[in-house]
DNA sequence: GGCGGATACTTAGCACGCTAAAGGTTTGCC
DNA sequence: GGCAAACCTTTAGCGTGCTAAGTATCCGCC
């Protein structure tokens, strides 16, 4: 094992994403938990708390879920008394979520959004550091999206 | 927005990482697909493959997953015929998980374990891009690690 | 006006992932 | 020997993710 390795790690590199991902899922959930809440209806609450409503497919694309499953964690939050449906009057095929009284308020007690766990994470790199990883990471991205397109493996917008 | 920005875009990374991780499952479950599996399947069986047999125990520990949700998978694997369980008969309260021949024979034509999906996309990068992402990630794993020292959340066996 | 195709959401059914609790086994200690 | 603690696995119950199919509505075009 040279000190400067010529060769780098590809598998320590797979291993420390899959490690990073798995580790804020574990933490996102022990932080929503302390509300009585799960990942998801932190995330949903926190998506909804500035814009006040949003429509379910909004919703479904911003938290990268298919309309169905985002019916379910809807139907459990309204369950709840965290959030009411409510019918379009523009488009009838259309329903607006909206937070309640008490919806609003755990949105507002619980203060680390899951993306926040991220970012402070990342804010401890130094300026230099970071900017090479989110230049590699732009890099991996649209290597990955080339590969989807060649392959003729249609994208949802992303 | 300056050409070259003096500020890392943080959530541009973040997001990166998500894409990443939840387009490497995507491809994983749609290469699975075509042998008839699903991806924990097609995991478990590149487990078992080198290997002969493993209890259900260090299955779990190996797929990063708890014992009663491997109870699941391997319920429906040797539902398809893909192993067969076999209690221990130095400890009895082990079972020993096994390939059966259709096991094994999918096992083999499935060439493409998951983490080879990553490490393909991973030598696009030039080494250099390479080793400062393997430093990078390096560095924000040991930072996790060091945060979850610090609030006493006790990390199982990495 | 009305028909056909898109769009928005729900339903049904399956696979995972978790925790908590229950079952059987082993181990250690008296 | 026998009891208690530790250990391996399964069961039960829930939440989240998917696809496929069903319902209601909207839009465009004849």
């Amino acid at each position: 094992m040279p000190p400067k390795p010529a060769e780098p790690d590809l598998d320590l590199i797979i291993e420390s994403m899959i490690f990073l991902y798995s580790e804020s899922r574990r933490v996102t959930r022990a932080v929503a938990e302390q509300y009585g809440l799960t990942g998801s209806q932190l995330l949903v609450l926190k998506m909804l708390e500035p814009r006040g409503q949003l429509s379910l497919s909004e919703l479904s694309s911003r938290i990268r879920a298919k309309n169905s499953t985002v019916t379910g964690i809807i139907d459990r939050m309204e369950r709840d008394g965290l959030v009411v449906r409510r019918r379009s009057g523009e488009d009838r095929r259309v329903v607006h979520i909206e937070l309640t009284t008490k919806g609003k308020k755990l949105a507002n007690d619980a203060e680390a959004d899951p993306k926040q766990l991220y970012r402070a994470l990342l804010e401890e790199l130094s300026p230099r550091d970071a900017g090479e990883l989110e230049r590699i990471m732009t890099k991996l991205v649209s290597h990955v999206r080339a590969h989807l397109q060649e392959r003729g493996i249609a994208e949802e917008s992303a």
